[in-house]
DNA sequence: CTGGACTGTCAACACGTGTTGGCCTACGGT
DNA sequence: ACCGTAGGCCAACACGTGTTGACAGTCCAG
């Protein structure tokens, strides 16, 4: 860790952080790495072929970023932007959500990304977590009858999102990619649903 | 490949390949191998690192399974075992099936060997694919009300029980670990039932 | 114009990897 | 008892990795 930091040269009571003349630079890495890291998982996402990618030399991302764990730490800044489940009518809890998950997997490979990472590296998963249980469990917690039984709703969501996002984006399983969305949606949105609001089984 | 072929010594005949004296590392290998694959994945699983599970040389791996690619070829023989559901109550056929995979999974390493060398290895991702497309969609044919939609209603099952694996076993989700079986059971089991047997929505 | 910081390149290091070949040991059929 | 051969270990190779430091061009404030 332990980055340089640049003072900023000239107002340094502005919000913005000043831009750098090598911002290009950072985020054509970045972009890099995450589309690596989605396409390859951690360990063969090379620093030099993420390099490669945006053009410029392996050594450049050492000084940028300070290690491949800081680069990757870099990549995993992720909102889910989730809606709030009071703003919309409970029966329609589910297929908004799927829909929504299937938007955030297509917008961008960062998810992948973590995924594939979250499977062999420890960072990845405990990210994976993070986000799942700090962003999911509070739309579980508004959605279903008993607010005590949120993370265990949350979690039966997440495996059934995760596990789309598994078979449809990761390994690629024909079917599951041959899907479109509407279908997507019919057959998954009553999963969620009943996963959130049905009572305990 | 090309694995050397020890000429049976004594009976040529016999159906049994006739037992090696090294058959105790052969498998001793082989058991470090599912699980270093199973708790690391691909790449992080070194030949290194199983020999030294094995109590053995690591060029002894490379004698008798060729190479890296051998030995993990050798890892990924999956008989799923799926009951047929012809065999069982229409309305049971959901919970039985989850909780075959349960058992399935928490019998030994190998399916979660698969699933986490699966996310990064194209091998191992063939192989996932061809397990559940070869031995679920059987099932889902005979179960659901269409034959032709099979291959769909099996990737649905498939997105379900994998989301599981990865939340429970991968990942290691708080609350999808602390589940208990009849739990998952009770929660699972109506919605592979619906993605088997359900009407196209 | 000039000095210092910023951006970028090049070559190299230390390390861990998969893989190979040579060597010794000890079993087991003859 | 013998000796071919299977079983096992050791040292080494070639390679790719993350990472580092020295060096050159480039911008901008003073």
């Amino acid at each position: 860790m332990a980055l340089k930091e640049h003072p900023a040269p000239t107002s340094a009571a502005t919000d913005a952080p000043a831009p750098r003349r090598s911002d290009a630079t950072r985020t054509a890495i970045l972009d890099a790495a995450r589309a690596r890291f989605a396409a390859d998982g951690y360990e063969r996402a090379t620093i030099r072929a993420i390099a490669r990618d945006a053009r410029i030399d392996p050594s450049m991302v050492m000084r940028y970023y300070g290690s491949k764990d800081g680069l990757f730490a870099a990549v995993l800044d992720v909102d889910l932007r989730l809606p709030d489940p009071a703003g919309l009518d409970p029966r329609d809890v589910g297929r908004v959500l799927v829909s929504h998950f299937l938007d955030l997997w297509e917008e961008n490979g960062v998810l992948t990304a973590i995924l594939r990472v979250g499977v062999t590296n420890q960072a990845g998963a405990e990210r994976l977590q993070g986000i799942f249980k700090d962003q999911l469990t509070p739309v579980a917690r508004r959605a279903c009858p008993d607010p005590e039984q949120a993370p265990v709703r949350a979690a039966l969501c997440a495996s059934q999102l995760l596990g789309l996002a598994l078979t449809r984006y990761v390994l690629r399983i024909g079917p599951a990619v041959a899907l479109s969305r509407p279908e997507i949606v019919a057959w998954l949105g009553p999963t969620v649903q009943r996963y959130l609001t049905a009572p305990h089984p």
